[in-house]
DNA sequence: GCCGTTTTCGGCCCGACTGTTTTCAGTCG
């Protein structure tokens, strides 16, 4: 038995009550039992007495002792038995919930996602009481883009839709002021749909413009306040737009950026209070509306710091609000230890990686192309990275506000060995070691390939240490907790690697080796000056894992980079 | 179903939109 079934079976419970009509806080409570175990980071054996958990009570403790005894819930069973299974696919057309395919079961015997699709089409759907024709439509027409109804999206995608959105959200006149907001405002490494706060005094004017511009596959609300369509896009994505006035936009962010859990935990402060917190501003008990500058300001009403969008969880950041200004934050960062040019497959010149690296204020950047083995990215040869360093001597001849230093981002081979000799590597300022190759190797012989880095003197950081692509490969097999202990052991840098695509180490990770003392490097890898970017997304998610700026090696001014890295 | 330095019963975050209704339930975020 371990704690994934048991949130697994929580969950299935949820979706049977749902459609029997249960009572929705009956329903709640067992997918917020589900909730407290998937984010209590301890497993199934760490936990002393589950049954004490707050949000654990008798129903959802019953389940957890059935399991544990029998291996099986009997509350499940009974349910799986009461139920038909082909209902629980009907959940996911929008527009239908447990109470409307109840009836619909009910009344005219629906079992199936097959035979709603029938009855529809036989107009006997539209005889239903509390069905009408345009539920029909409805219902056919989600039926037809079910499939094609992605669940979740990776950052990466969620990005390319957000500058998408953006670019025509910047077109729009009336508009006065958007922002993303939801959990990609939570750098979420995964998000379900997309979320836009809109300013704006003619919210009707923007919501025709948005209908004319946006590539949409079905408007699912239309509003005065709400818009909210399906994009036309590769993988259909929904994307939800609220209309607010100048003064309730910081409330609206807040509200629209979540996470649930976390707005429940603020409403129950304000409650407390007497107050009243909704999209609009927060009601005092006079009835008057109280809104806010910023949402600083809205926390400040709280006797709350600032607390950033991605910690913004489950309410534990509000019992750590204390330790926020110790964490890391964009204005701190004043270096990137990994970057490409086009000496090997990066977009832009290593000048021009400079001036781009100038003008974010850095005070030192490294650059780090490719070794030779890796030839498909036009890996450097020793030769042609003598090559490069002149050059980047020359540069730093010229510039005095930023010190551009030699680096590498140097393979490890499928045999363990390393890309370059050692002289070579002394002659560089830092060393970066990376595996591009054989990933479906064992984890032994994975380790011993990460081994061999971690022990070379002059290797300084692991980079993007798991090798995972978000939503698309789950990276090599790396022991990461023994990870960790050699870079503590050996004084070695992990990486957070920036890039939304790879987000590795991830946060699991990242809390693991803070608390072991070792030192994190948050890097973009950009291979063009536009990736630069990506700094802001690992800061932000380095937050997630609570990073303090003293783990973070490019909050290090020059002076000290020199003296603890490049000197030693 | 869960919870409680106001409560062991009566709340549980709060509001928008839709479709089917003649004032609101269901769904969604």
């Amino acid at each position: 038995m371990n704690k994934k079934t048991i949130i697994r079976t929580f969950e299935k419970i949820a979706l049977y009550m749902e459609l029997l009509g249960e009572n929705h806080f009956k329903v709640g409570a067992f997918r917020k039992a589900a909730n407290i175990l998937e984010l209590d980071p301890r497993s199934l054996s760490e936990m002393d007495d589950i049954l004490k958990l707050k949000g654990i009570g008798k129903g959802t403790g019953a389940v957890i002792t059935d399991l544990m005894d029998k291996g099986e819930s009997d509350l499940l069973r009974e349910l799986e038995e009461t139920v038909p299974k082909g209902l629980v696919p009907m959940l996911k057309i929008p527009g239908l919930g447990g109470k409307r395919i109840a009836k619909l079961h009910e009344a005219i015997g629906i079992d199936s996602i097959e035979s709603l699709q029938e009855a529809c089409s036989n107009g006997e759907v539209s005889k239903v009481p509390g069905f009408g024709k345009k539920t029909e439509e409805n219902i056919l027409a989600e039926l037809e883009i079910l499939g094609t109804r992605e669940g979740k999206f990776p950052i990466w995608q969620m990005e390319n839709v957000v500058l998408l959105v953006e670019e025509h959200l910047q077109e729009i006149e009336e508009i006065k002021r958007f922002s993303v907001a939801g959990s990609y405002r939570r750098t979420e490494e995964e998000s379900s749909d997309v979320d836009f706060i809109i300013v704006t005094d003619e919210p009707s004017i923007v919501r025709e413009k948005l209908l004319g511009a946006l590539p949409i596959i079905s408007t699912i609300a239309a509003g005065d306040s709400k818009l909210s369509v399906t994009l036309d896009l590769e993988d259909p994505m929904d994307a939800d737009f609220r209309f607010v006035k100048a003064e309730q936009f910081a409330s609206a962010i807040h509200h629209f950026t979540g996470s649930k859990d976390h707005n429940i935990r603020m409403r129950k402060i304000a409650k407390d209070r007497g107050m009243k917190i909704s999209e609009y501003g927060v009601e005092n008990e006079d009835g008057s509306v109280t809104t806010f500058e910023s949402e600083e300001q809205f926390f400040a009403h709280f006797d709350l710091p600032f607390i950033p969008p991605a910690i913004r969880r489950n309410g534990v950041e509000i019992d750590r609000a204390e330790e926020i200004s110790t964490l890391v934050t964009l204005e701190d960062i004043k270096s990137d230890l990994h970057m490409h040019s086009t000496w090997s497959d990066g977009a832009h010149s290593v000048r021009e990686m400079v001036e781009a690296g100038r003008s974010k204020g850095y005070s030192h950047i490294v650059i780090t192309d490719h070794s030779q083995y890796l030839k498909v990215a036009n890996g450097l040869t020793p030769e042609r990275l003598r090559e490069q360093m002149t050059e980047i001597r020359e540069l730093n001849e010229e510039f005095t506000d930023i010190e551009i230093f030699c680096g590498t981002e140097m393979d490890i081979l499928p045999d363990g060995s390393l890309d370059f000799d050692d002289e070579l590597l002394s002659e560089l300022d830092f060393v970066i070691a990376s595996i591009h190759s054989s990933f479906t190797q064992t984890e032994d012989e994975i380790m011993e390939r990460l081994h061999k880095a971690m022990k070379n003197p002059h290797v300084h950081m692991i980079a993007h240490p798991t090798g995972r692509i978000i939503g698309k490969r789950e990276g090599y097999k790396v022991d990461i907790p023994k990870l960790i202990g050699w870079a503590k052991e050996y004084g070695k840098i992990l990486e957070l690697n920036a890039n939304p695509y790879r987000l590795d180490l991830s946060t699991e990770y990242l809390v693991l080796a803070q608390q072991a003392g070792v030192s994190i490097a948050i890097n973009t890898d950009a291979h063009a000056i536009e990736q630069m970017r990506f700094m802001d997304t690992g800061v932000k998610y380095s937050q997630k894992a609570w990073l303090k700026k003293e783990t973070v090696v490019n909050t290090w001014p020059l002076d000290k980079f020199i003296r603890e890295i490049v000197e030693k």
